[in-house]
DNA sequence: CTTCTGTATTTTGTATACAAGTATAAAAGA
DNA sequence: TCTTTTATACTTGTATACAAAATACAGAAG
């Protein structure tokens, strides 16, 4: 009856999780920094322990690396590391693109479309950080449309862990004007339902992808 | 200079973490039953906050469901749930089987051969228990050769909660002679570091483990 | 001047106490 | 008899106190 008060009901596990992914995520909390517990918990208004349990999921997820005993970091990735989710986040779009086609129904593809011309708008009005959001949605919900829940959750983690260096990558101008590109043969291939099309399409973009960012790796 | 001391050196979270672990993959705790703190930390010999913070990563790791307020329940997996990991798990494998032939060394591939035959020698005496342990670690082994650090743990990860389900269903004798041949095919295409055709017999035996597996769920 | 060693300080790890929320069951009302 | 209410026990969530480990630092020996 009541559906407004739900709305709230974020255990404070949860906050306290998504607040230090987002200072990860923006950088304020650097990689390979250490993370002072006395410090954040003050600045979050946590005692220890929901914060330590926070800890705790959030090195499960591979944002953070707990060194026992001698406090938590937040990990730095390599190049190395970076190649290799790239190459698997490639693989798994691929797989959700070709299925999407098998699986989605006209509906939600037109609403996909919707969301393209969104962004497409923000890119003509040079609008980076709207556009940068919608990304980000445009990907989860075109994986969505595999109906894979695994494989949604497989590309949720990789993305998280890539968030903070996709961000500083699409820096460049003529970078962003080619992603802008792949997702065109993204949609071209989707409204054609072509699952082949869309996977090569996918796994192409995010080959782009690791050409834009490596350089600043 | 001492290389036996450092052994015993994980940390009690990571003790709790792998010892609850196995708890759910042997099915002493059954899916969908309830965790209860106070008879497991007494069982385990750890107060509430390490074995808290153990659930968490669990729960990270997609093994646990904390409800807020409510406890912790032994996740259940669905059967589409169960589909949707294969489907996954067949593509990565797919991956890394392509990645292993073009990236590892002759002597790799040897080793991974004789472990092969460890296995048809366990095979033949009908010996299931030492086959399936050898099995986990055929799959964990090939997919080291991919060299894509986040490949193998995105596979280990959907390994893990497979892991009780594959022991269920591998309980028929038709069904190993047919995962044995699955190998058989691997390992010939591994030797011959022929890729794609690495990639299709391991996509091809997961497809074959949804088959053995599925009328159990 | 460097290196080692012992002590002090800081930080992390664990246990426990207290608070808050949830489920259960008994009692009151319909 | 069935529903609703309310009291109680139990479980979970959070804070804090104590223990243990690591780090920093100062002084002594080389």
């Amino acid at each position: 009856m009541n559906t407004s008060i739900a709305i709230t009901n974020r255990s404070l596990h949860d906050q306290v999780v998504s607040r230090v992914r987002d200072l990860i995520i923006e950088g304020i909390l650097e990689p390979g920094s250490r993370i002072d517990e006395s410090t954040l918990i003050e600045e979050l208004g946590v005692s220890r322990t929901p914060f330590r349990e926070a800890l705790r999921t959030l090195a499960a997820e591979g944002l953070v690396i707990v060194k026992p005993s001698r406090g938590s970091v937040v990990r730095k990735w390599t190049r190395s590391d970076v190649f290799s989710m790239l190459e698997v986040l490639g693989h798994l779009e691929q797989l959700a693109g070709e299925l999407a086609c098998a699986r989605a129904s006209d509906q939600e593809i037109n609403e996909l479309v919707a969301l393209h011309e969104d962004m497409l708008g923000y890119y003509k009005a040079n609008d980076r950080m709207p556009y940068y959001k919608l990304n980000q949605e445009f990907h989860s919900r075109l994986t969505a449309l595999s109906k894979n829940a695994t494989l949604q959750e497989m590309q949720r983690n990789i993305q998280a862990r890539l968030k903070r260096i996709r961000y500083i990558g699409n820096e460049k101008p003529d970078a962003w004007a080619g992603a802008v590109q792949d997702h065109e043969a993204m949609i071209v291939a989707l409204k054609a339902k072509d699952g082949k099309k869309l996977g090569e399409a996918m796994a192409q973009h995010i080959r782009n992808t690791w050409d834009r960012v490596k350089d600043s790796l």
